[in-house]
DNA sequence: GTAGGTATAG
DNA sequence: CTATACCTAC
């Protein structure tokens, strides 16, 4: 079973490559995120036509997650969901083949002295306590997303460059450990404890030439599934040609 | 010799439609309109990859004409240079292989009550004095260009809905008439006198696929070019397909 | 650099 | 519907 995560920096400007992509690496769920569409604009029919389902979580500009599945996705739940009054659509959760499969797309931060830093911050503190009052970390359950934090030095491509620069801050790596805390395996890194892979390749600056990126784009898996995991990459060759994403696929590969 | 006409709508923007047309109608000569850049915008190595010297009056956002040529293009006036305080780049003049070729936008004229609409029923004037000032009759000379006037009833494709529109009232069939009794003859209905044959569809309302069009690129010639004429058409398959100018180009041939 | 929004123009 | 400009965000 192969589950993939991929901020495809809106799905509208993206769609050929994104039904290319579906069609070449045949992932059975797809964490999508950065939609920067309502649900009304999504393109579901061509996503239907090419083989898959969705569960979409939409927002006009910014934001907008998904899931996409071969198999018809259970239980969707849209949103953190815990009181607190936020119009982000940066998180939706549904349950496909016995897995609890939930699409992450964690604030940028923007800069450390600014509020949407504190947002972030937050942001993942909520995670933390979905987690903690939805699930167990028994349950077979997978994170994909957007975690616009760069865990450690092998991550960047320039740790000195990046310390205490927005994706790379003491603060972040902490929050994300914390969630992983619950008990999460960043599944990349379990398989390939050396090696190198970004996922995300600024635009600016030749970043993808120079192959100038970050690894922010991560899946998380429970316990349970960790025994399970077969195989785990980037889809470099996504980041290349004419009017890429930013970022590239991330794919695991778990044994039935 | 191959003269062509084409209101590209943005030269950027259909930058590679451009080459693929040079490339395969092989024009000697082409007037463009509405290239939307300066000059220093314009895609002068493409063009010049593709066989071309360039006569260029640009201007950002709005209009902007060409001629382009295969041989370089002498003597290049860029306006009508009356004295008129008038920004608006719409007429560029050059000669090629002994022709004195124009490239003209006609204004739109949006509504017939508005300011524009004056102005369009005076640019006709004004460049009809241009010829008067400049040209004689008995000059070989051409003018192509989006003339933003159906001249009869056939070059619409429903004259009572077009009557009184812009673009087909009669004030402006009168002023371009008037431009053409210079000395002027519109080369593709000279050659087909009773064939319908449009240059222009809306892109709303599926104004292409349905063929709802209008004929308003036209191109003039000199009477001592008149028995030169041995062809003239519509190259329609350019307005088909992605991203298409709302225009197709219009051409002629002329024996040597 | 590459998106989206709004506005204007055709 | 397809362009442009200017604005903001990442």
């Amino acid at each position: 079973m192969k589950i993939a995560t991929w901020n495809v920096n809106s799905v509208r400007a993206r769609q050929e490559r994104l039904l290319e992509w579906l069609k070449s690496a045949q992932p059975d769920v797809v964490c999508l995120q950065e939609l920067k569409c309502t649900e009304a604009d999504f393109p579901l029919e061509a996503v239907r036509d090419a083989g898959y389902h969705a569960a979409l979580h939409g927002q006009k500009t910014y934001n907008g997650v998904a899931i996409l599945a071969k198999e018809e996705p259970r239980d969707v739940v849209k949103g953190l969901s815990d009181g607190v009054d936020d119009t982000h659509a940066r998180l939706i959760a549904a349950t496909v083949k016995g897995i609890r499969v939930v699409s992450a797309y964690a604030p940028n931060g923007q800069s450390v002295d600014s509020p949407q830093y504190e947002y972030k911050l937050e942001w993942y503190g909520r995670l933390r306590r979905y987690l903690d009052t939805r699930h167990k970390p028994d349950e077979p359950l997978v994170l994909g997303g957007d975690w616009n934090v760069a865990p450690e030095d092998i991550d960047t491509y320039d740790p000195k460059l990046w310390e205490g620069q927005t994706l790379f801050t003491l603060k972040e790596r902490d929050a994300l450990q914390r969630l992983r805390a619950f008990g999460l395996t960043d599944a990349y890194r379990k398989l390939h404890p050396d090696t190198q892979r970004f996922s995300w390749w600024d635009y600016r600056n030749l970043g993808f030439p120079k192959n100038l990126g970050l690894r922010i784009d991560h899946l998380y898996v429970s316990a349970p599934l960790v025994p399970r995991l077969t195989g785990a990459d980037t889809d470099r060759d996504a980041r290349k040609g004419k009017q890429p994403s930013d970022h590239a696929p991330v794919w695991l590969e778990l044994q039935d």
